[in-house]
DNA sequence: ACCTGAACACCGTTCAAGT
DNA sequence: ACCTGAACACCGTTCAAGT
């Protein structure tokens, strides 16, 4: 018995190790992913990992590759290329928000993977189709990947236990002013609920999100 | 001698320990950061850190207190509270360029220091002075944080090394090239390139901002 | 081809001890 | 009050050795 589960289990590989990684994230957090310890996850040390990953910086790319393929557009039905957009946004908050723990790295890992491309390159067609200019339609994705992804990030960061809007409105509050600092001065402390006030963060995202299309519309 | 820096050193407090991390972090970069190398820098153990700060974390979020109290609001001359909240928006992108190694912990930091709802509320103030209901003001400010700072984070992550625009052609692209996996189709080449190219970052966000605030207008 | 043991320098953190 | 030495468990990574 050369490991926890048993010899028949097949050998390991690269898509395996990295899955297992992003599980391992979400579940437990960025900072307690270590090679010893998803090395032990998948029944193995962690040298053993080296076999498929280059080191750990190339594991972490290797998840935000992972992330990447895991974004889904819901299907275009509308003929309109704001819609298209849209859809975009709403499938990159949606991915953040599925891997809360994991989202950070899609900023601080400077690596763009195929998946993206892929995702980019089809929006980017449909735009084209509807008659937008080239740079203008590279312009939308970039504004729309920088919104939706810091609009994300920040809510996420901004409200980090805050699972559900169920949650009850004291231990709201006791969350919100854990995030503030213990010697805030009184006028600031109302501030501080309001811009960090859950709300329906949802119906935010998607008013400010119909502001910025219908500036580019009456273009 | 106890120390490299003489025996005259005054001794250390919160606040140096924090801005010499800040320092370190912006010349060395987050990765590189630890307690050991700090205390050393500050002719120190690391153990000795600990009279000024909790733990890692704590020091953290310490430059995260630092990152805001940096920010610079550009005087606001004009009596136009879109050019207030456009401000805003060039300040925070502006803070992330000074300081792009530590950049990425305004957002996988869940803090809210002080010197940020500062910032916020004399906001608020000009917008809720400028007629805006109050409910607005606040989307508002959401919205633009995240703009701002998604576009920031993003623009950083995917151009790391390319410092100025002024740099050759040629490595330029092979700089992006670096971000961009090895085994690429060559159909999505062509995407990756556009995305990713430099062009001018600046006039992209000038650009975008201009659009969502018109957005906000037409109201 | 894949995995391991032993080993390395480095990490965060503690605690008792020094001044 | 501030700093240190010794010590701890835990990192990432290497390399020679096993199968």
């Amino acid at each position: 018995m050369s490991n926890g589960a048993g010899d028949f289990r097949s050998p390991l590989n690269r898509n395996v190790v990295v899955q297992t990684a992003l599980r391992y994230v979400d579940e437990h957090g960025l900072e307690a992913l270590s090679m010893h310890k998803l090395g032990a996850a998948l029944g193995v040390t962690a040298m053993s990992l080296y076999n498929h990953v280059d080191n750990k910086d190339a594991l972490l790319d290797g998840i935000v590759e992972e992330l990447w393929s895991r974004i889904e557009l819901a299907p275009n039905t509308h003929d309109d290329w704001r819609e298209t957009i849209a859809t975009l946004a709403r499938a990159l908050r949606d991915l953040v928000h599925r891997h809360p723990h994991a989202a950070t790295l899609l900023t601080s890992r400077p690596i763009v993977p195929t998946a993206a491309l892929r995702t980019f390159d089809a929006l980017l067609r449909t735009l084209r189709g509807a008659g937008l200019p080239e740079t203008r339609a590279i312009q939308l994705l970039r504004t729309m990947l920088a919104y939706a992804l810091g609009f994300a990030l920040t809510e996420l960061s901004w409200s980090n236990a805050g699972r559900d809007h169920e949650e009850k409105e004291l231990q709201r509050l006791r969350q919100i002013s854990n995030m503030l600092p213990p010697d805030l001065p009184d006028e600031l402390l109302e501030v501080g609920l309001k811009v960090c006030g859950a709300c329906d963060m949802t119906a935010a995202f998607e008013l400010s999100l119909q502001l910025m299309l219908r500036g580019l519309d009456v273009d």
